[in-house]
DNA sequence: GAGCTTGTTGCGAATCGTTCCCATCAAGGT
DNA sequence: ACCTTGATGGGAACGATTCGCAACAAGCTC
């Protein structure tokens, strides 16, 4: 029979927390907070479980701008997001002019199983007034 | 008075090769294309000057899903790329699509200082065809 | 509950890409 | 030729992520 998967409460930690963060964290910032409440989770065990989740549709992944991989819970489909370079605030963008743009563009080139990677990152309001 | 540029050998190198490759290349992919044909350039000045092209606009520069550095020679305005995850051919795109899209989904949130990530991945078809 | 199978875990070692440090080198102006 | 100082190389240092593996434990069977 298939592999079945096994609920740890290793993964359930991952997951509420990964919850209850407002906006992206990284794997190190997870483990960091596990350990800091008590925990005795290991660095890799968060990894390999955000990585499950992602794979799961439970969250969502993205590279930041210095190349750190972030995840955020989400149980929506295909989305987008807005990004605050400095507070993290996140907005959830549902780009349909993009999704087309981008097949659309892959096709005319021949491309197939074509892939796209979209974000956007600016300051957000409340940032930009305390600067 | 102001720092000077100066001009080297080694950016002379970088910026030939970085040319004649056709599609992104890393870093290190530059380093072993060069060392390899004797050059005794380092490491780290490729990244130096890697870097230095891509902000002086001489060259383009994003990750790869795997979040590694890629950079190409590139001259003309600001474009986005369509990149075969077999062969790494590349096809400049412009979108005034997204870019419209993009500065007004950041002003619709009050961001500003927006930048965004556009990158589609896919199979080009010679690729395709030999799989 | 005991026992077994096998997905999971924790931890340290190992990768990998990239940056730092710093003594030495050399481009460009005088 | 002579300085000033940006640039270089190379090895150490880093930070993020992955590996390897023995110990562990979730879920199933009896
Ligand atoms: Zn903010
Ligand atoms: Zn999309
Ligand atoms: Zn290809
Ligand atoms: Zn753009």
């Amino acid at each position: 029979m298939s592999t079945t998967k096994r609920n740890t409460w290793q993964r359930e930690a991952v997951r509420a927390r990964l919850a209850e963060a407002q906006g992206f964290v990284s794997a190190q910032q997870l483990y960091s907070v596990l350990r800091d409440e008590g925990s005795t989770i290991g660095l890799a065990t968060v990894y390999r479980n955000l990585a499950q989740l992602t794979e799961a549709g439970e969250a969502d992944s993205l590279q930041s701008l210095d190349g750190e991989n972030l995840f955020r819970s989400c149980s929506t489909g295909h989305h987008h997001h807005l990004i605050c370079r400095s507070c993290g605030e996140t907005r959830e963008i549902k780009a349909s002019v993009v999704e087309e743009w981008a097949s659309r563009v892959g096709a005319e080139h021949g491309f197939s199983e074509i892939e796209h990677v979209v974000d956007l990152f600016g300051v957000c309001e409340r940032c930009r007034s305390k600067a």
